[in-house]
RNA sequence: GGGCGUGUACCGAAGUGGCCAAACGGGUCAGACUGUAAAUCUGAUGGCUUAUGCCUUCGUUGGUUCGAAUCCAACCGCGCCCA
């Protein structure tokens, strides 16, 4: 339990591209050992979305640490800053979300952090923004204001970029930043956890806390962990991501979306997401990158689902892709026992969005039946019993 | 409030009366190759029981015309400049 603060900062170097000030984090970790009061560890997360990815998982992890080391987690469910949507990255306005949505995004946050976190009471403490924020009013929005000036938050990149190239920014837009700096002084923040593009959002915090007497949190802020497109940083709404509550194996499932990595990612997923010393999986990446991948792929199932979910997720991955064989689990759809179209039959099957759409895919020779490649788009057919439909890599087994 | 521009499919961007469901690029999907990687090559990329056919789509509405994404009017959105 008692490594030295040198271990434990060293520990964090590995998934912190920067920690602001650092003396400030060491001096904080000293004083909570010699006067055992744990630390409190933010992390704001804005339920926009109903699933917790691979992307959070990294300064959960290293939240995880701080609670191994007998810290408390501080989590901020941002339903309040969700309706306000963080505009960080973005060239344009972000939609809205409706209150529905973000309620029902942020219950099932609290449960999938749970597979990263440790959730008792005393590790783990969840307050929702909109309990301070809701209840502001005019005046106290103005004050909030009146400690930013303009000039001060165009120089954050994103508001920069958008400025020079007249692209509009919304007032609420300018105001995203302030609401997640006053979250730190409300919940008297000893440490905030970030993606890097959370940096100016989380010095804010620190400014806003010294102004209201507090002592300044310490910013830890991560690398952002590009997305399953090589490209991007993951994200929901680009689609390129894994979520952490995904299920080990299928169509949607963390082995087959691992493997589909492109290989430059696997060192970073690797130091990010795993615990494997870089002397280990560097050789690997270089040797045997396929068998590099796989383990990359196990070790994530086994620390988000088990050991076993892993092994059988790498067996029917075998036997399914580098086998040709057919998936154990897929989606099943009734359909029917009368004679149809197969183009209807692959709509229905989720396969395809149009007659069309589907007709092509025929024709480019993507479709097979029960492991039977069709290429006759006019094709009629009754299902009797169920029967495996393929497009490209989905399969569904469609049930008379 | 005034002047000048601009609005095309998922994105960017051509097209300025018929040959336009609309070039090209990106993205995406599929096929070959492979390690569900990358690179490369190929095909597809509005809908319709596939049709030298019909329907919907080029900001919106209305008009001119045998015929409009293309011309006109009004309106809406956006940009630049002036106030």
């Amino acid at each position: 339990m008692s490594i030295s603060i040198d271990e434990q900062l060293a520990l964090l170097a590995r998934r912190s591209e920067r920690i602001v000030p650092e003396a400030d984090l060491r001096k904080k970790l000293q004083r909570a050992r010699t006067d055992g009061k744990p630390l409190r560890i933010k992390l704001g997360m804005d339920p926009t979305a109903p699933d917790v990815h691979l992307g959070h998982a990294v300064p959960l992890k290293i939240i995880r640490q701080f609670q191994d080391w007998g810290h408390k987690a501080v989590l901020i469910i941002g339903d309040y800053t969700a309706r306000v949507g963080d505009p960080t990255g973005r060239n344009e306005l972000r939609p809205t979300l409706q209150p529905e949505e973000i309620d029902a995004n942020a219950k099932t946050y609290v449960q999938q952090v749970g597979r990263i976190l440790l959730t008792d009471p005393d590790h783990l403490e969840v307050r929702y923004n909109g309990q301070w924020l809701g209840s502001m009013n005019m005046m106290d929005v103005i004050q909030l204001l009146a400690r930013k000036t303009v000039a001060q938050l165009l120089a954050r990149e994103d508001f920069a970029n958008r400025h020079a190239s007249h692209t509009d920014i919304y007032l609420h837009e300018l105001m995203y930043p302030l609401l997640q700096g006053w979250d730190s002084v409300m919940v008297q923040a000893d440490v905030e956890m970030g993606g890097s593009d959370q940096l100016f959002n989380n010095l804010v915090g620190r400014e806003f806390q010294a102004e209201s007497g507090q002592e300044a949190q310490a910013v830890i802020v991560t690398p952002l962990l590009v997305g399953l497109d090589g490209k991007m940083k993951m994200s929901k709404s680009k689609g390129n991501y894994v979520g952490i509550a995904d299920p080990p194996s299928g169509a949607n499932g963390m082995f087959g979306k691992i493997m589909s990595l492109p290989d430059e990612l696997m060192a970073s997923y690797y130091r990010l997401l795993t615990e494997l010393p870089e002397s280990e999986y560097q050789p690997l990446i270089d040797q045997k990158p396929r068998d590099a991948k796989i383990k990359l792929a196990k070790l994530i199932i086994t620390w988000l689902h088990s050991p076993a979910d892993a092994d059988s997720a790498e067996a029917e991955f075998v036997k399914v892709f580098s086998q040709g064989g057919v998936p154990d689990e897929m989606p099943e759809i009734s359909v029917g026992a009368q004679p149809q179209r197969l183009v209807a039959l692959i709509v229905k099957a989720g396969l395809a969005e149009s007659n069309g759409q589907a007709t092509r895919k025929i024709k480019e020779g993507a479709v097979s039946l029960e492991g039977q490649k069709i290429t006759d788009f006019q094709r009629q057919l009754t299902i009797t019993q169920p029967s495996v439909l393929k497009l490209g890599r989905r399969f569904v087994r469609l049930i008379p």
